[in-house]
DNA sequence: CTCAAACGGTTATATGCTATAACTATCTCG
DNA sequence: CGAGATAGTTATAGCATATAACCGTTTGAG
Protein backbone atom coordinates (compact mmCIF):
# COMPACT_ATOMS: atom_id res chain seq x y z
CA UNK A 1 0.00 0.00 0.00
CA UNK A 2 2.99 2.28 -0.45
CA UNK A 3 1.56 5.46 -1.78
CA UNK A 4 4.09 7.85 -3.19
CA UNK A 5 3.58 11.45 -2.09
CA UNK A 6 2.64 12.40 -5.56
CA UNK A 7 2.53 16.13 -5.38
CA UNK A 8 3.53 17.64 -2.07
CA UNK A 9 2.12 21.08 -1.44
CA UNK A 10 4.32 22.71 1.11
CA UNK A 11 5.57 21.13 4.28
CA UNK A 12 4.06 18.92 6.93
CA UNK A 13 3.20 20.52 10.24
CA UNK A 14 0.68 18.09 11.64
CA UNK A 15 2.29 15.08 13.19
CA UNK A 16 -0.83 13.37 14.55
CA UNK A 17 0.84 10.69 16.59
CA UNK A 18 4.19 11.97 17.75
CA UNK A 19 5.23 15.08 19.55
CA UNK A 20 8.30 17.13 18.71
CA UNK A 21 10.58 14.94 20.80
CA UNK A 22 9.02 11.70 19.63
CA UNK A 23 6.69 11.79 22.60
CA UNK A 24 3.50 9.92 21.86
CA UNK A 25 0.46 12.15 22.00
CA UNK A 26 -2.50 10.53 23.74
CA UNK A 27 -5.42 11.65 21.60
CA UNK A 28 -7.21 13.79 24.16
CA UNK A 29 -9.68 11.56 26.06
CA UNK A 30 -12.72 12.65 24.09
CA UNK A 31 -15.99 11.96 25.81
CA UNK A 32 -17.07 8.47 24.80
CA UNK A 33 -19.51 8.41 21.92
CA UNK A 34 -22.68 6.40 22.37
CA UNK A 35 -23.40 4.03 19.51
CA UNK A 36 -27.06 3.54 20.25
CA UNK A 37 -28.80 0.81 18.25
CA UNK A 38 -25.89 0.73 15.79
CA UNK A 39 -24.05 -1.58 18.15
CA UNK A 40 -26.56 -4.37 17.58
CA UNK A 41 -26.99 -4.27 13.83
CA UNK A 42 -25.78 -7.21 11.81
CA UNK A 43 -24.99 -4.96 8.87
CA UNK A 44 -22.79 -2.69 10.89
CA UNK A 45 -21.03 -5.58 12.62
CA UNK A 46 -20.42 -7.14 9.21
CA UNK A 47 -18.95 -3.93 7.92
CA UNK A 48 -16.53 -3.55 10.79
CA UNK A 49 -15.56 -7.20 10.70
CA UNK A 50 -14.94 -7.06 6.99
CA UNK A 51 -12.76 -3.97 7.24
CA UNK A 52 -10.62 -5.60 9.87
CA UNK A 53 -10.60 -8.82 7.87
CA UNK A 54 -9.25 -7.10 4.78
CA UNK A 55 -6.61 -5.38 6.90
CA UNK A 56 -5.61 -8.73 8.35
CA UNK A 57 -5.52 -10.29 4.90
CA UNK A 58 -3.26 -7.60 3.50
CA UNK A 59 -0.99 -7.87 6.52
CA UNK A 60 -0.80 -11.64 6.19
CA UNK A 61 -0.17 -11.48 2.46
CA UNK A 62 2.41 -8.72 2.49
CA UNK A 63 5.12 -11.15 1.48
CA UNK A 64 3.36 -12.13 -1.73
CA UNK A 65 1.70 -8.74 -2.25
CA UNK A 66 -1.71 -9.99 -3.32
CA UNK A 67 -5.02 -8.22 -2.84
CA UNK A 68 -8.08 -10.25 -1.93
CA UNK A 69 -9.47 -10.26 -5.45
CA UNK A 70 -6.14 -11.16 -7.01
CA UNK A 71 -5.80 -14.02 -4.57
CA UNK A 72 -9.29 -15.24 -5.35
CA UNK A 73 -8.68 -15.06 -9.09
CA UNK A 74 -5.41 -16.95 -8.89
CA UNK A 75 -7.02 -19.61 -6.72
CA UNK A 76 -9.87 -20.01 -9.16
CA UNK A 77 -7.54 -20.28 -12.12
CA UNK A 78 -5.49 -22.90 -10.35
CA UNK A 79 -8.61 -24.90 -9.53
CA UNK A 80 -9.92 -24.55 -13.08
CA UNK A 81 -7.03 -24.43 -15.52
CA UNK A 82 -8.14 -23.05 -18.83
CA UNK A 83 -11.20 -21.20 -17.55
CA UNK A 84 -12.47 -18.29 -19.52
CA UNK A 85 -12.50 -14.78 -18.13
CA UNK A 86 -16.26 -14.65 -18.16
CA UNK A 87 -16.48 -17.75 -16.01
CA UNK A 88 -14.14 -16.36 -13.39
CA UNK A 89 -16.09 -13.12 -13.38
CA UNK A 90 -19.40 -14.87 -12.93
CA UNK A 91 -18.05 -17.03 -10.13
CA UNK A 92 -16.51 -14.15 -8.20
CA UNK A 93 -19.15 -11.58 -9.00
CA UNK A 94 -16.81 -9.33 -10.92
CA UNK A 95 -17.59 -7.14 -13.87
CA UNK A 96 -15.90 -8.46 -17.01
CA UNK A 97 -14.77 -4.92 -17.79
CA UNK A 98 -12.99 -4.65 -14.45
CA UNK A 99 -11.43 -8.04 -14.87
CA UNK A 100 -9.29 -6.90 -17.78
CA UNK A 101 -6.87 -4.61 -15.92
CA UNK A 102 -6.86 -7.04 -13.00
CA UNK A 103 -5.70 -9.88 -15.19
CA UNK A 104 -3.32 -7.60 -17.06
CA UNK A 105 -1.59 -6.92 -13.77
CA UNK A 106 -1.34 -10.61 -12.90
CA UNK A 107 0.05 -11.23 -16.35
CA UNK A 108 2.49 -8.34 -16.06
CA UNK A 109 3.75 -9.86 -12.84
CA UNK A 110 4.19 -13.17 -14.57
CA UNK A 111 1.67 -14.99 -12.40
CA UNK A 112 -1.02 -15.86 -14.94
CA UNK A 113 -1.47 -15.80 -18.67
CA UNK A 114 -4.06 -15.89 -21.39
CA UNK A 115 -3.68 -18.74 -23.84
CA UNK A 116 -5.38 -17.75 -27.05
CA UNK A 117 -6.79 -19.85 -29.81
CA UNK A 118 -8.58 -22.53 -27.85
CA UNK A 119 -11.34 -23.58 -30.14
CA UNK A 120 -13.38 -20.43 -29.68
CA UNK A 121 -11.08 -17.73 -30.96
CA UNK A 122 -12.94 -15.05 -29.07
CA UNK A 123 -11.99 -16.39 -25.70
CA UNK A 124 -8.71 -17.07 -24.02
CA UNK A 125 -7.93 -19.87 -21.63
CA UNK A 126 -6.50 -18.73 -18.32
CA UNK A 127 -3.58 -20.52 -16.73
CA UNK A 128 -1.09 -19.94 -13.96
CA UNK A 129 2.55 -19.70 -14.89
CA UNK A 130 5.02 -21.80 -12.96
CA UNK A 131 5.91 -18.71 -11.04
CA UNK A 132 2.24 -18.08 -10.44
CA UNK A 133 1.83 -21.60 -9.06
CA UNK A 134 4.74 -21.04 -6.71
CA UNK A 135 3.53 -17.64 -5.51
CA UNK A 136 0.01 -18.92 -5.01
CA UNK A 137 1.36 -21.91 -3.14
CA UNK A 138 3.15 -19.59 -0.73
CA UNK A 139 0.07 -17.36 -0.55
CA UNK A 140 -2.08 -20.32 0.41
CA UNK A 141 0.35 -21.20 3.19
CA UNK A 142 0.28 -17.65 4.51
CA UNK A 143 -3.46 -17.58 4.19
CA UNK A 144 -3.83 -20.80 6.11
CA UNK A 145 -1.70 -19.44 8.93
CA UNK A 146 -3.85 -16.33 9.06
CA UNK A 147 -7.03 -18.38 8.96
CA UNK A 148 -5.74 -20.31 11.94
CA UNK A 149 -5.20 -17.12 13.89
CA UNK A 150 -8.72 -16.04 12.97
CA UNK A 151 -10.11 -19.38 14.06
CA UNK A 152 -8.33 -19.05 17.37
CA UNK A 153 -10.06 -15.74 18.05
CA UNK A 154 -13.41 -17.30 17.22
CA UNK A 155 -13.07 -20.06 19.79
CA UNK A 156 -13.84 -23.75 19.49
CA UNK A 157 -16.14 -24.40 16.58
CA UNK A 158 -16.57 -20.68 16.12
CA UNK A 159 -15.13 -20.57 12.63
CA UNK A 160 -17.47 -23.27 11.38
CA UNK A 161 -20.49 -21.65 12.99
CA UNK A 162 -19.52 -18.29 11.52
CA UNK A 163 -19.13 -19.74 8.02
CA UNK A 164 -22.50 -21.40 8.28
CA UNK A 165 -24.20 -18.19 9.42
CA UNK A 166 -22.51 -16.04 6.82
CA UNK A 167 -23.58 -18.37 4.03
CA UNK A 168 -27.18 -17.90 5.08
CA UNK A 169 -26.81 -14.24 4.31
CA UNK A 170 -25.60 -14.68 0.75
CA UNK B 1 -28.45 5.01 -7.54
CA UNK B 2 -29.79 6.52 -10.73
CA UNK B 3 -26.75 6.94 -12.88
CA UNK B 4 -27.30 9.21 -15.85
CA UNK B 5 -25.85 7.90 -19.11
CA UNK B 6 -23.36 10.71 -19.12
CA UNK B 7 -21.88 10.36 -22.52
CA UNK B 8 -23.42 7.72 -24.69
CA UNK B 9 -21.14 6.44 -27.38
CA UNK B 10 -23.37 4.93 -29.98
CA UNK B 11 -26.14 2.49 -29.41
CA UNK B 12 -26.65 -0.53 -27.18
CA UNK B 13 -26.47 -3.86 -28.84
CA UNK B 14 -25.69 -6.18 -25.95
CA UNK B 15 -28.75 -7.24 -24.04
CA UNK B 16 -27.21 -9.73 -21.64
CA UNK B 17 -30.39 -11.08 -20.11
CA UNK B 18 -33.11 -10.90 -22.68
CA UNK B 19 -33.40 -12.18 -26.19
CA UNK B 20 -34.92 -10.29 -29.09
CA UNK B 21 -38.46 -11.32 -28.23
CA UNK B 22 -38.04 -10.83 -24.52
CA UNK B 23 -37.09 -14.46 -24.22
CA UNK B 24 -34.84 -14.97 -21.23
CA UNK B 25 -31.43 -16.23 -22.25
CA UNK B 26 -30.10 -18.92 -19.99
CA UNK B 27 -26.49 -17.90 -19.73
CA UNK B 28 -25.03 -20.82 -21.61
CA UNK B 29 -24.60 -23.64 -19.06
CA UNK B 30 -20.97 -22.87 -18.46
CA UNK B 31 -19.11 -25.70 -16.85
CA UNK B 32 -19.35 -25.17 -13.12
CA UNK B 33 -16.33 -23.42 -11.67
CA UNK B 34 -14.65 -25.10 -8.74
CA UNK B 35 -13.98 -22.75 -5.86
CA UNK B 36 -11.36 -24.87 -4.19
CA UNK B 37 -10.32 -23.75 -0.72
CA UNK B 38 -11.92 -20.34 -1.31
CA UNK B 39 -15.25 -21.80 -0.28
CA UNK B 40 -14.08 -22.30 3.30
CA UNK B 41 -12.32 -19.02 3.99
CA UNK B 42 -13.80 -16.71 6.57
CA UNK B 43 -12.49 -13.67 4.71
CA UNK B 44 -14.17 -14.66 1.49
CA UNK B 45 -17.44 -15.55 3.21
CA UNK B 46 -17.35 -12.21 4.98
CA UNK B 47 -16.83 -10.41 1.73
CA UNK B 48 -19.76 -12.07 0.02
CA UNK B 49 -22.01 -11.62 3.03
CA UNK B 50 -21.14 -7.97 3.30
CA UNK B 51 -21.82 -7.31 -0.37
CA UNK B 52 -25.24 -8.86 -0.10
CA UNK B 53 -25.81 -7.05 3.20
CA UNK B 54 -25.14 -3.67 1.65
CA UNK B 55 -27.45 -4.52 -1.22
CA UNK B 56 -30.15 -5.48 1.25
CA UNK B 57 -29.58 -2.31 3.23
CA UNK B 58 -29.91 -0.08 0.18
CA UNK B 59 -33.03 -1.92 -0.88
CA UNK B 60 -34.56 -1.58 2.57
CA UNK B 61 -33.68 2.10 2.83
CA UNK B 62 -34.79 3.12 -0.65
CA UNK B 63 -37.65 5.14 0.79
CA UNK B 64 -35.37 7.36 2.89
CA UNK B 65 -32.45 7.21 0.46
CA UNK B 66 -29.66 6.78 2.99
CA UNK B 67 -26.36 5.03 2.45
CA UNK B 68 -24.90 2.92 5.25
CA UNK B 69 -22.45 5.59 6.34
CA UNK B 70 -25.03 8.35 6.24
CA UNK B 71 -27.34 6.23 8.34
CA UNK B 72 -24.60 5.53 10.85
CA UNK B 73 -23.66 9.19 11.09
CA UNK B 74 -27.24 10.31 11.63
CA UNK B 75 -27.71 7.66 14.29
CA UNK B 76 -24.57 8.74 16.09
CA UNK B 77 -25.55 12.39 16.00
CA UNK B 78 -28.95 11.55 17.39
CA UNK B 79 -27.40 9.54 20.20
CA UNK B 80 -24.87 12.26 20.94
CA UNK B 81 -26.34 15.66 20.20
CA UNK B 82 -23.62 18.25 19.88
CA UNK B 83 -20.80 15.85 19.05
CA UNK B 84 -17.86 17.16 17.16
CA UNK B 85 -17.00 15.93 13.70
CA UNK B 86 -13.77 14.44 14.90
CA UNK B 87 -15.57 12.35 17.48
CA UNK B 88 -17.97 10.92 14.94
CA UNK B 89 -15.07 10.15 12.64
CA UNK B 90 -13.13 8.38 15.35
CA UNK B 91 -16.15 6.34 16.40
CA UNK B 92 -17.04 5.23 12.88
CA UNK B 93 -13.51 4.92 11.59
CA UNK B 94 -13.89 7.63 8.99
CA UNK B 95 -11.28 10.05 7.76
CA UNK B 96 -12.07 13.58 8.90
CA UNK B 97 -11.35 14.81 5.38
CA UNK B 98 -13.96 12.48 3.94
CA UNK B 99 -16.45 13.44 6.57
CA UNK B 100 -16.76 16.97 5.24
CA UNK B 101 -18.59 16.28 1.98
CA UNK B 102 -20.61 13.59 3.72
CA UNK B 103 -21.91 16.03 6.29
CA UNK B 104 -22.34 18.73 3.65
CA UNK B 105 -24.73 16.43 1.87
CA UNK B 106 -26.70 15.69 5.04
CA UNK B 107 -26.86 19.42 5.68
CA UNK B 108 -27.90 20.15 2.12
CA UNK B 109 -30.75 17.70 2.53
CA UNK B 110 -31.78 19.44 5.71
CA UNK B 111 -31.14 16.42 7.92
CA UNK B 112 -28.30 17.65 10.10
CA UNK B 113 -26.51 20.89 10.81
CA UNK B 114 -23.35 22.32 12.30
CA UNK B 115 -23.85 24.69 15.19
CA UNK B 116 -20.82 26.94 15.43
CA UNK B 117 -19.38 28.87 18.31
CA UNK B 118 -19.70 26.34 21.11
CA UNK B 119 -16.90 27.18 23.49
CA UNK B 120 -14.13 25.98 21.22
CA UNK B 121 -14.56 28.15 18.16
CA UNK B 122 -12.67 25.71 15.99
CA UNK B 123 -15.27 23.02 16.31
CA UNK B 124 -18.92 22.84 15.45
CA UNK B 125 -21.55 20.92 17.37
CA UNK B 126 -23.53 18.49 15.26
CA UNK B 127 -27.27 18.19 15.60
CA UNK B 128 -30.17 16.68 13.72
CA UNK B 129 -32.80 18.99 12.35
CA UNK B 130 -36.42 18.21 13.09
CA UNK B 131 -36.66 16.83 9.60
CA UNK B 132 -33.55 14.81 10.24
CA UNK B 133 -35.08 13.35 13.38
CA UNK B 134 -38.18 12.38 11.43
CA UNK B 135 -36.28 10.83 8.54
CA UNK B 136 -33.99 8.93 10.87
CA UNK B 137 -36.99 7.72 12.82
CA UNK B 138 -38.46 6.28 9.65
CA UNK B 139 -35.07 4.90 8.66
CA UNK B 140 -34.78 3.12 11.98
CA UNK B 141 -38.19 1.54 11.46
CA UNK B 142 -37.23 0.35 7.99
CA UNK B 143 -33.92 -0.88 9.31
CA UNK B 144 -35.60 -2.81 12.08
CA UNK B 145 -37.87 -4.52 9.57
CA UNK B 146 -34.90 -5.46 7.48
CA UNK B 147 -32.99 -6.68 10.51
CA UNK B 148 -35.95 -8.90 11.32
CA UNK B 149 -35.85 -10.44 7.87
CA UNK B 150 -32.13 -11.02 8.27
CA UNK B 151 -32.69 -12.59 11.67
CA UNK B 152 -35.27 -14.90 10.15
CA UNK B 153 -32.73 -16.19 7.63
CA UNK B 154 -30.25 -16.81 10.42
CA UNK B 155 -32.57 -19.05 12.39
CA UNK B 156 -33.29 -19.11 16.10
CA UNK B 157 -30.53 -17.39 18.02
CA UNK B 158 -28.52 -17.10 14.83
CA UNK B 159 -28.42 -13.33 14.80
CA UNK B 160 -27.06 -13.14 18.32
CA UNK B 161 -24.47 -15.83 17.65
CA UNK B 162 -23.40 -14.05 14.49
CA UNK B 163 -23.04 -10.70 16.25
CA UNK B 164 -20.96 -12.32 18.95
CA UNK B 165 -18.68 -14.00 16.45
CA UNK B 166 -18.29 -10.92 14.29
CA UNK B 167 -17.31 -8.81 17.28
CA UNK B 168 -14.49 -11.21 18.00
CA UNK B 169 -13.04 -10.33 14.61
CA UNK B 170 -12.94 -6.59 15.18
C1' DC C 1 2.44 36.29 28.68
C1' DT C 2 3.96 34.50 24.76
C1' DC C 3 4.54 31.59 21.04
C1' DA C 4 5.32 27.03 19.19
C1' DA C 5 2.88 23.02 18.81
C1' DA C 6 -1.37 20.73 18.65
C1' DC C 7 -6.22 20.50 17.26
C1' DG C 8 -10.79 20.95 14.52
C1' DG C 9 -12.18 21.54 10.21
C1' DT C 10 -11.38 22.13 5.28
C1' DT C 11 -9.51 21.64 0.49
C1' DA C 12 -7.16 19.25 -2.95
C1' DT C 13 -5.78 15.21 -4.72
C1' DA C 14 -4.70 10.17 -5.61
C1' DT C 15 -6.07 5.43 -5.80
C1' DG C 16 -9.03 1.31 -5.67
C1' DC C 17 -13.28 -0.84 -6.64
C1' DT C 18 -17.45 -1.02 -9.01
C1' DA C 19 -20.74 -0.07 -12.76
C1' DT C 20 -22.38 0.97 -17.62
C1' DA C 21 -22.16 1.81 -22.44
C1' DA C 22 -20.33 0.89 -26.50
C1' DC C 23 -16.85 -1.25 -29.61
C1' DT C 24 -14.42 -5.31 -32.15
C1' DA C 25 -13.95 -9.83 -33.45
C1' DT C 26 -15.95 -14.08 -33.48
C1' DC C 27 -19.37 -17.59 -33.31
C1' DT C 28 -24.11 -19.79 -33.92
C1' DC C 29 -28.18 -21.00 -35.84
C1' DG C 30 -32.56 -20.43 -38.39
C1' DC D 1 -25.83 -16.26 -45.43
C1' DG D 2 -26.87 -12.90 -41.99
C1' DA D 3 -29.00 -11.35 -37.62
C1' DG D 4 -28.18 -11.71 -33.16
C1' DA D 5 -25.53 -13.42 -29.35
C1' DT D 6 -20.93 -13.96 -27.00
C1' DA D 7 -15.83 -13.00 -25.30
C1' DG D 8 -12.99 -9.65 -24.52
C1' DT D 9 -11.83 -4.84 -24.58
C1' DT D 10 -11.88 0.36 -24.00
C1' DA D 11 -13.55 4.41 -22.03
C1' DT D 12 -15.72 6.55 -18.57
C1' DA D 13 -18.31 7.69 -14.30
C1' DG D 14 -19.14 7.01 -9.39
C1' DC D 15 -18.27 6.21 -4.58
C1' DA D 16 -15.16 5.09 -0.83
C1' DT D 17 -10.94 5.76 1.15
C1' DA D 18 -6.26 7.76 2.09
C1' DT D 19 -2.75 11.54 2.62
C1' DA D 20 -0.78 16.09 2.55
C1' DA D 21 -1.24 20.59 3.29
C1' DC D 22 -3.69 24.60 4.80
C1' DC D 23 -6.34 28.00 8.07
C1' DG D 24 -8.03 29.59 12.27
C1' DT D 25 -8.14 28.59 17.12
C1' DT D 26 -6.61 26.82 21.43
C1' DT D 27 -3.24 25.33 24.84
C1' DG D 28 0.64 24.81 27.73
C1' DA D 29 5.61 25.09 28.85
C1' DG D 30 8.97 28.36 29.75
Amino acid sequence: MSRAPVQARKKPRDSESEGPAGRVIEARPTRPVRFGPLADYVGYALRRAQISSVAGFLEAMKEVDLRPTQFAVLTLIRENPGVRQTEVCAALGLQKANFVPLLNELQRRGLALRKAGVPDRRSSALHLTEHGEAVLQRALELHTQWEERVAARLGVGGRERLLELLRKLT
